[in-house]
DNA sequence: ACGGTCAGTCGTGTTCCGTC
DNA sequence: GACGGAACACGACTGACCGT
């Protein structure tokens, strides 16, 4: 059932956007307004969805059927929910509420939700152990690699880094750790950067005592587990806010949080709008190279709080409920959109009661 | 004795294929 | 099309072995 024949004693009759118009019937021209109003949409789910598009295309013409499938039905369809208050105001901004998500590697859509997600999980378990632990940020990186040897050389980066996890030193401060492994593509060249971006977990002493570990020796420990001794850098960093009088350390580091949890691959380095041959070459590099691979893990104090909150898997759990479900004690205004022509398109929307009250379409 | 390395084991993720 | 099981591959973890 569509929205203006609805008859329900929270909005049959005084329902009002939330820039204080008051409407006397809910109508779906009201929708129409109201929901013109969220840029999310056009500006965020948008791009994202024409660059799947590509990506989509790219697969079919390598061959990857399946695949292009899965991507181009990626994000074909959204619902978002707007809160209704008792007083009947709709809220103007919608939360993501269901949609089908590919889950796809490289599917720039779903890259996105993942970052979002993993910075979510990050701030929550760090939030959680804040109190007794601080925290390093960490980078590890290697010379860069020609296409043909990316697959072997982040093979190597995970192997120096259960070398390097191993070590002693790095056992005794180390408490907890994150890592999320990230691969930039140096476009004069065509070489590949595989690096990693950790955050670590370390007594609130660290720097005091004699487990600390400066910056060259961090250095050195990198360049032996890596068995290169020609690595010139390693950027270990203490994670501090910019505002240093902040009572919430871990709210001030949001953005530092929000560079590591970004995405493993950019688009923008494997989607080339003008090159197709181009497009496809990089597209099949970097599905062989992070196939089956765990491009995040978390250890010691990290893995115990993710567990103990909970949290789900960001390769394969939900992309949609980041870090909230609605309330189920409220009504909400469901708006669905469907992918249509290169835009997205309201195709429907209705009311979801208060449980026990049940929906109306 | 201590610390580092590596092989083995276990758990988990991915894909394929058969069944309903 | 959805679901479940099998096979395989990978990552995390552990313990034995080896060098200093």
């Amino acid at each position: 059932m569509l929205a203006h024949s609805l008859a329900s004693p929270l909005v049959s009759s005084d329902v009002r956007t939330s820039d204080d118009t008051t409407k006397k019937d809910f109508c779906q021209d009201d929708v129409l307004v109201m929901c013109t109003t969220n840029t999310e949409l056009t500006q965020k789910f948008t791009p994202k969805k024409l660059t799947s598009e590509m990506l989509a295309q790219s697969y079919t013409r390598i061959g990857y059927q399946n695949k292009a499938l899965r991507v181009a039905d990626c994000g074909t369809f959204l619902e978002f929910a707007h809160e209704i208050q008792v007083d009947g105001v709709i809220a103007e901004k919608g939360k993501l509420h269901n949609a089908n998500f590919c889950k796809d590697r490289l599917c720039s859509m779903c890259s996105w939700r993942r970052s979002y997600k993993i910075f979510a999980q990050v701030s929550q378990i760090m939030e959680q152990i804040g109190s007794d632990y601080k925290f390093l940020f960490l980078t590890l990186t290697v010379p860069n690699c020609a296409p043909e040897s990316l697959s072997e050389t982040i093979s190597r980066l995970m192997l120096s880094w259960n070398r390097l996890i191993d070590y002693k030193r790095f056992k005794k401060a180390i408490k907890g750790f994150f890592r999320a492994l990230e691969v930039t593509r140096n476009f004069s060249n065509g070489s590949y950067h595989p690096h990693f971006h950790c955050v670590l977990a370390v007594s609130k002493s660290y720097g005091k005592h004699s487990d600390y570990i400066n910056h060259d020796e961090w250095l050195e420990m990198w360049r032996k587990a890596y068995q290169d001794s020609s690595i010139t850098q390693v950027d270990i960093r203490v994670a501090k806010g910019k505002n240093k009088e902040a009572e919430n350390a871990v709210q001030e580091l949001s953005s530092a949080v929000a560079e590591i949890a970004k995405y493993a691959v950019k688009s923008s380095d494997y989607i080339i709008d003008s090159d197709e041959a181009l497009t496809d070459k990089i597209v099949q590099e970097l599905n062989e190279a992070l196939f089956k691979r765990r491009l995040t893990s978390y250890g010691g104090c990290f893995k115990e709080a993710f567990e103990k909150l909970k949290l789900d898997d960001a390769e394969e759990g939900d992309l949609v409920h980041i870090n909230e479900t609605l309330n189920p004690a409220l009504a909400w205004l469901i708006v669905r959109y469907g992918w249509s022509c290169g835009a997205y398109q309201m195709t429907d929307s209705f009311i979801k009661y208060p449980d026990g009250k049940g929906d109306s379409e």
